[in-house]
DNA sequence: ATTTTTTGTTTAATATATTTAACGTTTTAA
DNA sequence: TTAAAACGTTAAATATATTAAACAAAAAAT
């Protein structure tokens, strides 16, 4: 009936992803390195504010944090004709990816002069990615993939 | 720093939309009704397990009942001046609200044809929606209030 | 009108989460 | 080769979550 769930790899596995020990989390987040082993090794259950204590050091919603391994989706690049039309009538909705989530979202209408490049800046942006090629071509680097995108296309990815 | 997370009013609110009593879903997660009463009125920090327990009853996952809409803004249309412009160099960036929450976004290109209407469906609509206008005229509607767009403004609202 | 249930809240008892301080092991420095 | 620091784990101390049992107020029933 009520299968606790294993939040203890959960965290190991985003701690390991950030390349922190247990005593550096344990000291970004203010709380005791023990209680992070003991977590880690599902040897407590963790009241909710000590858990979003740690993850706000992260920092990862307690949202996503139980959400995660439905977002391990590496599929990146959706092609024109990969787009799902969802409207029939008078108003057409293209749709890129599923509708995983019910969030907060955030648009950026992003402008690029022929040959820009984002450079580094793009690596240190620590939320997520879409976007759909209005007009013109782009060269999407993710992680050591390389996307060619035209006109139609769109991509959708979480950065790390 | 560490603002806790108003648990009760969420679960008050899940538990007022499914009508039922605190003992009564005492009983169907089989926790004493004196832990919900905490909960709801933020007397306590539960544990995760507890939580579940509770949640595994109504039932609901934990990723959805942290992801529950809330109303946090109830700014909707960001009018094509109040955009905050973050580039400079080659590349620009545009953007709409703030960015709260790290989540796996959705992204729709929505055409409409001159005098298109969405009609209730975009009532049902149980997610969230955000859009900015390319070109064109748009008339928003959400809850009680009206809007007019013209080209460059936009909108971010969740649904409900 | 008066029980009888059902509601949500609170207090004292007890179970357990969390911390502090230690442990043994491995890595880094000298 | 030794010393010092960093790693994850564990034990005992203590802080707090959780329960069982009572409470008063409101609704339902007789």
């Amino acid at each position: 009936m009520h299968e606790d769930i294993d939040i203890g790899t959960r965290l190991k596995k985003l701690r390991h992803e950030r390349q922190i020990s247990q005593r550096q989390l344990a000291i970004k987040s203010k709380v005791s390195n023990a209680m992070i082993s003991l977590i880690e090794s599902n040897k407590t259950n963790p009241s909710l504010g000590m858990l979003k204590k740690i993850l706000d050091s992260v920092p990862i919603s307690i949202s996503d944090f139980f959400a995660m391994e439905i977002k391990l989706t590496n599929k990146v690049v959706y092609r024109k004709d990969e787009l799902t039309e969802i409207g029939s009538g008078p108003i057409s909705y293209l749709q890129i990816g599923q509708n995983l989530n019910n969030n907060q979202p955030q648009m950026l209408l992003e402008r690029y002069k022929p040959g820009a490049d984002t450079g580094k800046s793009m690596l240190t942006h620590e939320s997520e990615e879409s976007g759909l090629i209005l007009e013109g071509r782009l060269e999407l680097t993710v992680g050591d993939q390389i996307y060619y995108l035209s006109t139609g296309d769109a991509y959708l990815f979480n950065s790390s």
